[in-house]
DNA sequence: CCAAAGTTGGAATTGACATTCCAACGATGC
DNA sequence: GCATCGTTGGAATGTCAATTCCAACTTTGG
C-alpha cells in the first residue's frame, strides 16, 4: 500500500518535519518552472533530502504533486484571511483585490497564480489534481460567494442579483485578469478585469 | 545560423508542406499536453518525420513552440472571424461567447483555450514565448476594442465608459472562466463569468 | 532497555529525451 | 545535364529523470 493511499500514516516529529520541507520546497519550486518542469533531483537539493525520503512520504512523484496542490490552497486561503472572511462590502472586495494586485507588482509581474498556474496544467493531466484543484478553486470562492451573499440578505444588494453567478465572475477576473497581466508584464489588465466586475456588482446596490 | 533566426529560409514545394505538417502536430500534442509534456519525439510519430526534420525547419524545440504559438494564434483568429470583425453590439459580443462556450461543452470542458494553456506554462519560462503570446493576446483583443469603441462612436455606449478596460476584462473573463470550467468540467462557470462582463457592458448602454 | 516501526543515505537500474552527425536523395536554376 | 542547395533517414551520443533497493540509523511505546 502505498503511503499516499493510506489513511493515516505515523508520522515521528521529525518526519513531519521532513514532509513539511519537502513541500514547501516543492511547492516553490513548481510555482516558478511548473509541476512537470520540476524534478525530483531538483526537490532533494532544494529540500535537502535524499531520493528516498520523497518516495518514502509521498510514494511517488504524483503524490508530491497532489501533497502541493493541496498545500498551496491552504496557504493562499490562509494569506487572504481575515480579508477572505468580511467580503461583505464594496470596499472590502476592493480592498480584496488590490492586495492581490499589489502582489502582483511586487513580484514584478511573474508567476502568476499559485493555484491558477497549477490548475492550467494537470486539469487535463491527472485526474486527482483536477479533483483537488476544483476544490481549492470552492474553497477559495465559498467566502465571496458568502459575502455577497450577505449583502443581499441585509438588503444592500438587489434581490434580482445572482450572487453565485457574481462571485465566480470575480473569481474568474481574477484568474484571466492575472493570466494577461502575467504575460503582459503589467498589472493593468488585472486591475481592470477586477474593476469592471466589482463595478458590475456595484451596479447591483440598492439606493 | 540557426534556421529560426534566419529572415528567409528559402522553401521549396515539399519542404512548406512539411513545415506545416509538422507545425500542426505538434500544435495538437502541445495543446493536450502542454508544451513540456510534448517531446520530438512524439512530434515525430505524430507528423510522421524524422527527427533531422523537425531540427533542420525550426533549429531546436523552442523554435518549434514559437511556431506552434504564432500557429494558434492565428488559427484562433481565423476560426472566430467573422464575429471577431463585427463585436459591435450586444448582440454581438453574446453571440461570440456562447460560440466559445458551445464549444467548450463539445469537448466536454476538457483542453481550455489553446493560447491560455501555452501562456500559463510559457509566460514565466521564455522570454520569447511570452512576447508572441503577448502579441496573441493583442490581436485577439484589438478586434474587441475597436466593437466596443464603434459603440461608443455611435453614440450607443456611454462616453464615460472606458471601452479599452472592458475589452481587457471580457478577454480575461473568457481566459478566467475558461480556466474554471476545465477545472470544473462544466462551462457554468464561463458563462456566468463572460456574462457578467457583457452585463456590465449593457449597463453602459445609452437609453 | 528492546523490539517494532519510522527514517535516511546512496547506489543501481531503466528508460526517455534533446540534439548531432553524416550520408543519401531530390528539386531547381542556369 | 549538372552543380547547388534544400530535404530526408537513421543511427549515435550524452544527459538526466523516475523509481527501486537495501542497509544503517533513530525514535517510540511498553
Amino acid at each position: 500500500m502505498k503511503p499516499e493511499q493510506q489513511q493515516k500514516r505515523r508520522l515521528t516529529a521529525p518526519g513531519r518535519k521532513t514532509r513539511e520541507r519537502i513541500v514547501e520546497a516543492a511547492a516553490e519550486l513548481m510555482f516558478r518552472h511548473g509541476a512537470g518542469g520540476t524534478s525530483i533531483p531538483d526537490v532533494q537539493a532544494a529540500a535537502g533530502v535524499s531520493a528516498s525520503q520523497i518516495y518514502h512520504y509521498f510514494g511517488d512523484k504524483q503524490g508530491l504533486v497532489l501533497a502541493v496542490v493541496d498545500h498551496q490552497t491552504d496557504a493562499k486561503i490562509a494569506q487572504q484571511r481575515p480579508l477572505l472572511d468580511n467580503l461583505d462590502s464594496i470596499e472590502a472586495l476592493r480592498e480584496w483585490c488590490d492586495g492581490a494586485g499589489d502582489r502582483l507588482d511586487a513580484a514584478g509581474c511573474e508567476g502568476g497564480c499559485e493555484i491558477g498556474s497549477l490548475a492550467s496544467e494537470l486539469a487535463d493531466r491527472d485526474q486527482s489534481a483536477r479533483t483537488g484543484l476544483a476544490a481549492a478553486f470552492d474553497r477559495w470562492e465559498a467566502p465571496i460567494r458568502s459575502g455577497l451573499a450577505r449583502m443581499q440578505a441585509r438588503g444592500e444588494l438587489s434581490p434580482s442579483a445572482d450572487t453565485d453567478a457574481l462571485a465566480t465572475a470575480l473569481l474568474a477576473a481574477v484568474q484571466g485578469g492575472m493570466l494577461l497581466s502575467q504575460v503582459r508584464r503589467s498589472s493593468t489588465a488585472y486591475r481592470q478585469a477586477v474593476s469592471s466586475v466589482i463595478d458590475h456588482v456595484e451596479s447591483h446596490l440598492v439606493r
